[in-house]
DNA sequence: TTTTGCTCTTGACAAAAATCAAGAAATTAT
DNA sequence: ATAATTTCTTGATTTTTGTCAAGAGCAAAA
């Protein structure tokens, strides 16, 4: 089994091997190089991401700074949900943080999963569950922690990130300025 | 068409009438009283509450204080998601703020929408993408605003909540203490 | 009506976080 | 290897937000 067919088995539970075989041949492998741009802002977003390696960043440029929405590490999905569902243009932009391989899934190729797939959409909707509940977390952490906390919290989960993308972009995710990080973590060191 | 009909069909796009009929008739109404719990953490979550009339409060406690997730106005659905389909513990407690009307629909009743209805999982699927969305623009609320620019922001989409409820709690899902937010109020009074 | 709780406001102060500016340090390009 | 660029750190300072404590305002209950 490809790592990408463990992936998709884990979040989606698809029983049939060709099933998932299925779903994993419409995603076709690309190589972006860093800074490469997977979507920008007000564009249709008409593909779904899944990172096999490298880092993507989702951000949004405000008056006076650029907003990073989240980092999709290795094994994670990237899109404008919005846009590549609805077909409204995308609020997010999205670019590669290193050189990165992707798989990607157009719009039209995501649909015939539900064809093919009998239970898909059931399935996604639990996924889509999972991710609501994220979003719930991470909300409920900017309403009941410090930026340390919020800092540490972060940390704990994903310690791998931190010396592998620049560290003002996590900075970001965490609704704190690049200042603010540094020295929190000049603080954990001590 | 009864309120709940329309809240249904504006949601879910459901077309035939009897189809919303039936799912609306699985709703049982029930009036609550200020104070009442309507869910409790911890505990399991077996059904999904669409607010009538009245206001529900959505929260957790932490160590030292109350985290108001969110609070529901009518015509509006509230529930521990997770819990409700996936049968974990739930995570949020929920409790009438004033005496309210609320429609609830049972975890097995819920089941039957989808054996009736046979696109209800896409639109169930469809449904939740906007919830996420609107998750994703209230986190990125808290990334890019300070105290104010939320207070007004949110102000701006829920004048009426203002009168109706303890400010107490909307600091609260502001991300702010009540004596920020009353100072904050009394600024934009000038 | 009076009392009892809540809730909200206010002030004084403390702590947290942002801003601005300057340099290190690290990375990338030449 | 060196230069150029980007990223990170640090200090000084300001702004924002939180904490604590007291009192005012209201609404519910006796």
């Amino acid at each position: 089994m490809t790592e990408l067919e463990n992936y998709i088995k884990s979040y989606f539970g698809v029983v049939e091997i060709n099933d998932i075989k299925m779903i994993v041949s419409l995603f076709k492998i690309t190589t972006v190089k860093k800074g490469d741009f997977l979507l920008k802002s007000d564009k249709y977003c008409d593909k779904l991401s899944f990172v096999q390696s490298g880092f993507l960043r989702m951000f949004a440029s405000t008056d006076d700074k650029e907003i990073t929405q989240w980092i999709s590490t290795k094994g994670y999905f990237s899109t404008d949900l919005a846009s590549f569902i609805f077909e409204t243009k995308s609020r997010w932009t999205i670019q590669a943080l290193v050189d990165s391989e992707i798989f990607t899934i157009t719009k039209d190729d995501y649909k015939k999963i539900g064809d093919l797939v009998p239970q898909w959409n059931e399935l996604e909707k639990l996924f889509l569950v999972r991710c609501f509940t994220i979003l719930e977390d991470r909300i409920f952490t900017h309403l009941s922690m410090s930026a340390e906390e919020r800092y540490n919290f972060f940390f704990e989960n994903n310690k791998g990130l931190f010396n592998q993308v620049p560290l003002q972009y996590i900075a970001s995710l965490l609704g704190m300025t690049a200042e603010t990080f540094s020295r929190i973590r000049k603080k954990q060191l001590l």
